[in-house]
DNA sequence: CGTTTGACTACGC
DNA sequence: CGCGTAGCCAAAC
């Protein structure tokens, strides 16, 4: 399946997801694979295992010129996948305060905050049909 | 062409 | 909670 021309398939919808994430909230690698539709020419179970890490190597990948969100997608954890410190990270940190993210004190993002629903929530959202998520 | 390297996750201890 | 590990393979060296 990720192989070419299937591969560029798989990136392209990886990217055309992200693009659709709004400021202000976030998703993960794992959530993001799950939101593309299975391919019947792979196992499911193997699919569940390497989507997450492909969903990452589609967007290193992402073509330069190309303006997506990249920084709304962390891991499960709730946190930055680059290394601590690493300029990458910072970076991501800065964009998501600059979204309005709040981080907490070991640098989590809380996913009952910030969690993106996928591209249904998202519409709703920007036609104000959602009350937004108040704190707990 | 063989080896190393990942922007991951779930699960066990 | 934190840390290690298996699963699994396309890219990048």
């Amino acid at each position: 399946m990720f192989n070419p021309p299937n591969a560029k398939s798989f990136f392209e919808k990886v990217w055309d997801i992200v693009l659709q994430i709004p400021a202000g909230r976030v998703s993960s690698y794992g959530q993001i694979a799950s939101m593309i539709p299975p391919d019947e020419n792979i196992e499911p179970a193997r699919m569940r295992s390497l989507a997450p890490r492909w969903v990452g190597t589609a967007l290193r990948k992402t073509p330069r010129g190309k303006s997506i969100p990249w920084h709304r997608v962390i891991n499960s954890q709730g946190t930055i996948s680059f290394p601590p410190g690493s300029p990458q990270a910072e970076e991501q940190r800065r964009l998501l305060e600059q979204d309005g993210i709040i981080f907490d004190s070991s640098g989590k993002v809380n996913f009952r905050l910030y969690a993106w629903e996928g591209p249904d929530h998202d519409y709703l959202l920007h036609h104000n049909l959602l009350p937004p998520k108040e704190l707990t």
